[in-house]
This record gives structure tokens, sequence and C-alpha cells, in this order.
DNA sequence: CCCTTTATAGTCAGAGTGACTATTAAAAAA
DNA sequence: TTTTTTAATAGTCACTCTGACTATAAAGGG
């Protein structure tokens, strides 16, 4: 540790930065993927929109400050704030990446059903959702959190039940396709789909009695609810985008 | 951000953090996985072994700090560690898990072939290879660190090509197996082992001629090379710890 | 020269997969 | 009411991939 601080760093003399939370909440709606954001009220990017978020308090983890802000953002009570899913992405460090002092941000994802009623909370006036895809250069270094964080939750929903957290606690096989073939941009196949969820153990499963969920136009879907298990076996790959290598081993140009 | 902070948050109301990286340095040495480890000179933790890091400078990055770490203390040359593995992995953010001050700290892994010479860095006398598994309590949170960071790159190995990481340049098949039997703590077949890297486009190519790795005392391997490829498809999946459902479906005790 | 060691080739049954077709149960249209 | 449409679910089939093997090849040590 020769970096000019000494060894065991004295606690008078560290460089100080700012810590924040920044938060990517997601939810599938009308078949795409959506994600809050809050519109800034003054400078720097006054009028951009932004991935909410804020300090870190001096007693408090990272943790404790995104389920903090979580519960401030979208009106959920502290229980369902609780025990949502909220998965620490990655921080960001960059020194410029706030014009005004230096800010380390530590980004994370959490996943929402699609809530009847948005969020209440309180400042809402300026925070809603956008589909991804569809929002404009985001503020500070945003746009890169948000493409981050939709990347990992694509990762994820091949070898983890987080395909789960977007849906409410009894959902049909149906609407979890929907949630990976939103998610991943791609279509999936019916029944395939269907045995190969199945045949993960421990993945869904079936709510007992025979009930099942109406409204819709055919024939009514089984009701699941989430297993017991967090990973996936074997993983639900998603259709792979065939590897071409740059150099052709042999063959003739098609 | 009703959080106390005013909104846009004023660069003289916030609270100061000190933020520092630590590393994860790995490497496969003697059939174990080893992990690059610092004796701690002075309180707190004095003379507990703990995992090399330091302070980000106010003008660099986390992914730069923890590269001029990284050069410190492997010795390794700008170059080496320029273009070597370094991956974050999480940040730590617990108000009390450095007893003086508020610390967070960014950890990365890294990966680093079995060098002849461990490091030949400045401070060296303090620092050495230990067999991770066989490390006493580590100093602060870095039991926990490293626990974490031997999980990402044990999944990691599954479906990226991290594993030539370990290796030299060229490197041979039974080479490449042992880094998956290191670190996942198994045995794997051979010939199946063999059959599946060679199934996956890009994850590793043969050295053009016909040189083999002699020396040892079978039959010589041929050398492979790194490909181009950073993601493996189809991926190679550790040997399944088979899911036993809590509640037993249906069936007889065994 | 034989034996051990390691690399590599090949076999084979079973599981998993993509692309289908068929059937069932509901709502909407006629 | 009957027919049509829609969506869920069941099932088929060829193909691939996998784990568990056996067989052969090429080196060094005794």
């Amino acid at each position: 540790m020769s970096t000019g601080v000494p060894e065991g760093y004295d606690p008078h003399a560290f460089p100080p930065f700012a810590v924040t939370v920044d938060l990517a909440v997601f939810t599938v709606r009308d078949e795409a993927l959506h994600v809050l954001l809050v519109e800034r009220g003054q400078d720097p990017f006054q009028g951009r929109w932004a991935l909410p978020g804020g300090f870190v308090l001096p007693r408090e983890s990272a943790d404790e400050a995104a389920r903090r802000e979580l519960a401030e953002e979208t009106g959920l009570g502290p229980d369902a704030v609780g025990t949502l899913h909220l998965e620490q992405l990655r921080t960001y460090t960059d020194p410029d990446r706030d014009p005004r002092m230096r800010v380390v941000s530590v980004a994370y994802a959490a996943l929402l059903p699609d809530l009847p009623e948005p969020r209440g909370g309180g400042d809402a006036a300026s925070a809603r959702w956008w589909a991804t895809g569809s929002t404009g250069p985001l503020a500070f270094d945003h746009d890169r959190i948000l493409a981050d964080a939709r990347d990992r939750i694509g990762a994820k929903l091949e070898y983890t039940c987080l395909a789960t957290e977007f849906c409410p606690a009894e959902f049909t096989l149906g609407e979890l396709q929907q949630v990976y073939e939103t998610v991943w941009g791609v279509e999936l196949d019916r029944p395939n789909f269907r045995r190969k969820v199945l045949n993960v153990p421990g993945f869904v499963q079936p709510v007992d009695g025979p009930p099942r969920r109406t409204g819709g136009r055919g024939k009514p879907a089984a009701l699941y609810r989430a297993g017991g298990t967090t990973t996936l076996h074997p993983p639900l790959l998603r259709p792979q985008p065939t590897y071409v290598p740059l150099s052709r081993p042999e063959g003739r140009t098609p």
C-alpha cells in the first residue's frame, strides 16, 4: 500500500467522497420492460430524467439506503419493500460522473409486478414509468447504469427464478412466459416453455385446488406460485445468437 | 428524494465517506485455489491477514485504483496489469465494517496464471499466497468478501471463458480442466470435458503447427490459446447438486 | 522391452430441445 | 344456439447433448 496514503489509513487524511445509491426499478407492463424515472428539478441536468436515488446516510448501509429510497419513490409499504428483490448491480466511480463533486454511486436493480397504482409516494409528481428504450438521454451516467441493469436482469433470468419477481404472488405460465419474452425481446414456443419450466425442480409449484384464472379469452390457465429454489437447474437458456467466428475455419461463403 | 438531504444535493452538506478498493487476487497452484493476502502491520486487526487494497485517490476511478494497487502488490509491469482480467464484484457498505471511520469498499477479483516469481513488488515482505480455505479469520469483513469472490468466480466459469485467465498464453486442455476442477472442487471426466470445450465455438483455438507440451510423463498434449469469445455457448455447467424438495411431492423414503 | 501415465478417439443409452400437431375449454361472433 | 376464435395444455419426433464408459496412441521409467 504505497499510495501516498499511510498504511492502515489515518482517519484524518482520506480523500472525501459522497456515496449515493441509484435504483433501476423495473416492471413488465404492456409487453414492454418499464423503468421508474424521476425528472430532475434543478441543475445539473435540469429537466432530464434520472434514476431515483439519494445519499447513503451516515449510519445506514447502501442496501438500507436503497430500500428507503425505494419506499419513498414507490409509496410501497415498508413490509412490501422489506421483502422484495433488491440486487446490487455495481458501483460507478468515474471521477467526473457528477460535475459538482466526487460522488460514487452504488447501483441497484429492483423488480416489481405491474402495480395497479404505480406509486402513491410523496413527491410522486415528477416520477413515472418509462418503457426502456424510449427514454431520452438520462442525467449523469444513468444511461449506462440502465443498460447494465437490463443486461444483468436478462442474464439472470437464465439461471435464477428472478422472473417470478415480476409476477404477482399467483401467476399463470403464460404470464411468466410474457416476462421472459419481454425482457429478452424474443418470442418463445409456448408448449416448450411450459415443459422446460415444469421440468425445473422448485421453480414453480401449482396452486393446490383447481382454481384457474378467468377474464381472458381462451381456456383458463392453471395458477402457480414461486417454488423454493432461487437457481434454475437446468437453466432456461435464451435462444442462441449463433456465434460466427471472424476468421472462418473452413467452408464456403453462403 | 426526501431524505433530509436537499434534492440535487448541496456539495457542502453531504455525509463524508472514505472509499477504498479491496482485491481478491486468485491463482491456481498445486491443485488448490490460492489468494494473495497481506499481513496487517497495525491496528485494527494487527497481525491479521487481509486482502490487499487501498484508497481511491481523488482523481481516479475505482478500476484505476484497483489496477494501481494490483501493480504495487504483485510487482507486475503496468502492461501486464493493464491487460489482465479485473472484475468488480460488489461494494461493501456496512457502517461498522471499519471500526475507525465510515469506509465503503469496492471489491474486485483478479485472476492470474501461476507465476514463477509470485511478486517482486516493494513491500512484498508481508504478502503471500494462501490456499483459500486454509486462511485464518481475515481482517475486517474480508472473509465475507473472499467467500463472495470465490462464489462469483466459480459461477462465471460456467458461462464465460474466465478459466483461461488462470492459464498461461498457451495451455493444454488438461491444464484448463485442472482450473475447473480446482475452482469447483470436483473431478471431471477428461474425454467429456475435452469434447465440451472443443464444441464451444470460440472458447479455445489450437496453436497452429503440431507443437506439443513435453516434460510430463504421458503422451504430450496439444496446445491451445484462448479463442475470441467471452461467453460460452453452450455453457459448461458444473455437476448438479441435485435438488431435493423439502416437502416430497410423492414417493417413498429411500 | 514392458509397464505406467497421460492424451485423445470413439461408443452408447438416456435426457433435453426445437419444431411441430392435436386436443380442450373458455369467450366472442354469427 | 351454434360456430368461430383464442389461448392452454398434451403429445410427437428427430436431433443434439450428456454422462459413463472403452479403446487406442504416444511418451517416460524401470
